[in-house]
RNA sequence: CGGGGCGUGGCGCAGUCCGGUAGCGCACCUGCUUUGGGAGCAGGGGGUCGCCGGUUCGAAUCCGGCCGCCCCGACCA
């Protein structure tokens, strides 16, 4: 802890900052299981407007939600050999029902083809099943060593989404669109700018033809795998034998894909965003988009300014603004302001005997580009329209501030194991340098400097004059952003 | 899973070396006074000291085992 009411400062322990920040927050807690989180309201209720906004693009694009069971017997997962091996490590096997032992271990998901396949296998006779457009909201297990709220823990929510296509073609198409769709929902509501592109092999999901991912940049500048999409060929379709007629009365096996992304996004937002001051929140994404606080002096203030103060808020969440009224007693104005700054509410509205009179409101931004007011007051007439426009302003203000800083700790071509060295011990961030495109390689790279490939970036994010050169000093075959990550 | 640190009211900690009725700050409850950037005074509630076992008249404290958390490494969304 810094001191008695702060936080730890980002720039003197990151990872206290984060963990005291989950806590004071509120948004999770430990259990008593190694490993597993409690994800309380304030948290939960940000997942829930990750899904929402998520939910709402794979309708979109016409996917449809259904739920697989927790449980696929063990023999299901060890179908497709790259898979097992994968995941073997990190499984949660039941071998138990009460006391006695059961004929076959079950294994907990730690990711659902194994499950998926086998049943969805019947709904496909021909290429007019075809595509099929699954996605699910599940929890999955993987048994990590090493836990951190969000980021990583033994059991976490996700989506998953598990799509089937009649050519390769159209496998990809899907693996790329829901790439895109990642990007944007990251963008347009995390204001998380991400370097997309294609993961290298020995990065890629375990069973995977082509592993593609977005890359965030955090405010440690390390990044984090935010999303990731994959390209599963017709790997799980023989393992499972799922096969469809072609048109031309042919079988073939299908064209699969799966996606995803987990609660981590949560730990993405906070360390995306979050600041010495707490956490600070995209307006949509934050449970409360504005909050209320009156002020007052005497009795007879109080109940005007609360009857004001219930009125604006009734007002605001009429015009869809999320909106809580502090209506706390025996707390002063002041710890109000932060405890909600420290709970990254993106605009606070001071309301007080002054404002009364004066027909308005104080508005306080939790952060504004700099040298801005954060303080102003607004007419409590027509309120409701300016602060949507302010709120939409904010978010996009948060995703400039964030392309920005992350422009800021990029570094491009790099050529030498020298530089590289430096430029990961000193700034860190991401660092675009070439590839010979040996694995040996980018292994000796990651044992030397713990920065690893973390895509081969897509066009738009490649260099106009990329190195030619590997940092081994082979020829260059394809540019690459490394980086240390989580 | 290896190395290091740590588990004492909700949070942060002292007490452990040297065994003797469990304490402090914040938070919480009640009352009064306060309230435009972390309020004050008075009174009060809450902990089988991570868990299990052992030693002892007596264990937060000593011994053994286990569990969890944090940091650093090997594996991962």
């Amino acid at each position: 802890m810094g001191n008695e009411k702060g936080l730890t400062p980002q720039a003197e322990d990151f990872s206290a900052w984060y963990n005291e920040i989950v806590q004071q927050a509120e948004l999770a807690s430990h259990s008593a299981v190694r490993g597993c989180m409690v994800i309380r309201p304030y948290g939960y209720r940000i997942w829930e407007l990750i899904q929402a906004g998520l939910d709402g693009m794979f309708k979109a694009t016409g996917h449809q939600n259904a739920y697989f069971p927790l449980f696929l017997p063990k023999s299901a997962l060890d179908r497709e050999a790259e898979h097992v091996e994968g995941f073997a490590p990190e499984t949660a096997i039941v071998t138990h029902a009460g006391n006695s032992e059961l004929e076959e271990p079950l294994v907990v998901r730690p990711t659902s083809e194994a499950i998926i396949w086998p049943i969805v296998r019947d709904w496909i006779d021909s290429y007019r099943d075809l595509p099929l457009l699954l996605n699910q909201w599940a929890n999955v297990v993987r048994w990590e060593l090493r836990t951190r709220p969000f980021l990583r823990t033994t059991e976490f929510l996700w989506q998953e989404g598990h799509t089937a296509h009649a050519t390769e073609s159209e496998a990809e198409e899907e693996t790329r669109r829901m790439l895109g769709v990642y990007r944007t929902f990251m963008e347009d509501w995390m204001a998380l700018p991400v370097i997309t592109g294609l993961k290298t092999e020995s990065e890629k999901f375990a069973g995977a033809v082509r592993t593609y991912a977005t890359e965030g940049l955090m405010r440690d500048n390390r990044a984090l795998q935010a999303g990731t999409s994959h390209n599963l060929g017709q790997n799980f379709a023989r393992a499972f034998d799922v096969r469809f007629q072609t048109e031309e009365g042919e079988h073939d096996f299908v064209w699969s894909t799966s996606w995803g992304v987990s609660t981590r996004l949560i730990g993405g937002l906070i360390m995306a965003h979050g600041d010495d001051t707490g956490l600070v929140l995209p307006p949509r994404l934050a449970p409360y988009q504005a909050v209320i606080v009156p002020i007052w002096r005497n009795e007879d203030q109080k109940g005007q300014v609360l009857e004001s103060a219930a009125r604006l808020a009734e007002a605001l969440v009429g015009g869809g603004i999320r909106t809580h009224l502090d209506g706390r007693e025996g707390m002063n104005p002041g710890a109000k302001y932060y405890d909600w700054e420290r709970r990254g509410v993106p605009v606070r509205l001071e309301i007080g005997p002054r404002d009364l009179e004066a027909g308005q409101a104080m508005v306080v931004r939790r952060f504004t580009p700099d040298g801005e007011d954060r303080k102003r007051p607004l007419s409590l007439g027509g309120i409701t329209e300016e602060l949507e426009t302010l709120l939409v302003r904010m978010q996009g203000e948060l995703l400039a501030e964030a392309t920005e800083r992350r422009g800021a700790n990029t570094t491009r071509n790099v050529e030498s194991m020298d530089t590289f060295r430096d430029v990961v011990e000193s700034v860190g961030g991401f660092v675009f340098t070439g590839w010979c495109g040996d694995e040996g390689c980018e292994a000796r790279v990651k044992e030397e400097t713990k920065a690893t490939i973390r895509v081969i970036p897509d066009e738009e994010f490649r260099s106009s004059d990329p190195p030619t050169r590997c940092l081994c000093g082979e020829a260059s075959v394809a540019e690459v952003v490394r980086a240390k990550a989580y």
